[in-house]
DNA sequence: CGCATCTAGTTGCTTAGTCAACTACCTGGT
DNA sequence: ACCAGGTAGTTGACTAAGCAACTAGATGCG
């Protein structure tokens, strides 16, 4: 017997768009940040987590879940940006095991000079094309399947 | 001056759900899969699209284009595929420099014995979550953005 | 207190995927 | 018919990221 409950021609389709979609939007994203800035999306991404953070500082392990990758990743990530005078990183007074990665003046003007061309994208190929409607509703949608997700993450 | 019009409050926090939702959701369907089939996400994607073209065959220009890669990217994965007896090589008649990928018998095992997990999956994590109208909605959504990025698409 | 267990971060190893360059072949214009 | 320029697929060199294993430090329980 087949319990399985595929997807109906509706859902298909979204699936298929969803998909699509995504994958064209990160590879354009990613692009015109390496081509425009010299930066990839990924660590760019990394930047405005800690320029958002408080003292522009996190904790290697927050990084690692804020940007949902792993905690190897990070390590990598920091260190490539460390050599790129992008961030630093200081150890950890409480915890001894522990090391902060903070944004350095190169990051920040890093961010500086990559955001508007980066905003500019993600505006052009997808806010461009959302009605405010279609904003609500994905919003409502992304969060809910985002704490469904969060509910069994296990660390890896 | 500073001409960037940047993302309001509501932009900015579809804007985080949707990666954040995104990448935890592929990430999932791809340990998912992996664990339970022993087939990413990336070649059982692949698979799903040999297994739908006329004659289960595709050029491997075409399959670079529909999974949104790059043709070295399918080169590899198609060779990676060919070891592991899930699809078959065959040269084209009509344009000799050209390539069909073909869906072979354990690829054809492969998708069915790991598409109800991944539907399954799927279903929990995404669809689960969504009203009928978020469906209709995301999908003219998706289907706008897609549009949008198919237009400047160049070869890479 | 002392030991078992857990956690933070790093590293070795491996794999997937990109770009650029290359070969072989196709196509359109003259 | 020929050749200039384009296209299909592959490959070499490289990068990014994952897992598993390891070290050092924290934590909790008897």
């Amino acid at each position: 017997m087949d319990n399985t409950k595929w997807l109906d021609d509706d859902e298909q389709h979204l699936w298929r768009s969803y998909l699509d979609a995504t994958r064209l939007l990160f590879q354009q994203l990613d692009k015109q940040l390496v081509r425009d800035a010299g930066i990839s999306f990924a660590d760019y991404e990394i930047l405005v987590l800690l320029s958002e953070a408080p003292e522009q500082r996190m904790r290697m392990r927050d990084l690692a879940d804020a940007s949902t990758t792993t905690r190897s990743g990070i390590t990598r990530a920091v260190t490539r940006m460390e050599k790129a005078g992008w961030v630093r990183r200081a150890g950890c007074e409480t915890d001894k095991r522990g090391a902060w990665a903070e944004l350095g003046d190169g990051g920040a003007a890093k961010l500086a000079e990559a955001g508007p061309g980066h905003v500019d994208a993600v505006r052009k190929n997808m806010f461009d094309v959302l009605t405010p409607h279609d904003i609500t509703a994905m919003t409502r949608a992304f969060e809910a399947m985002r704490e469904r997700m969060h509910e069994d993450r296990r660390d890896r």
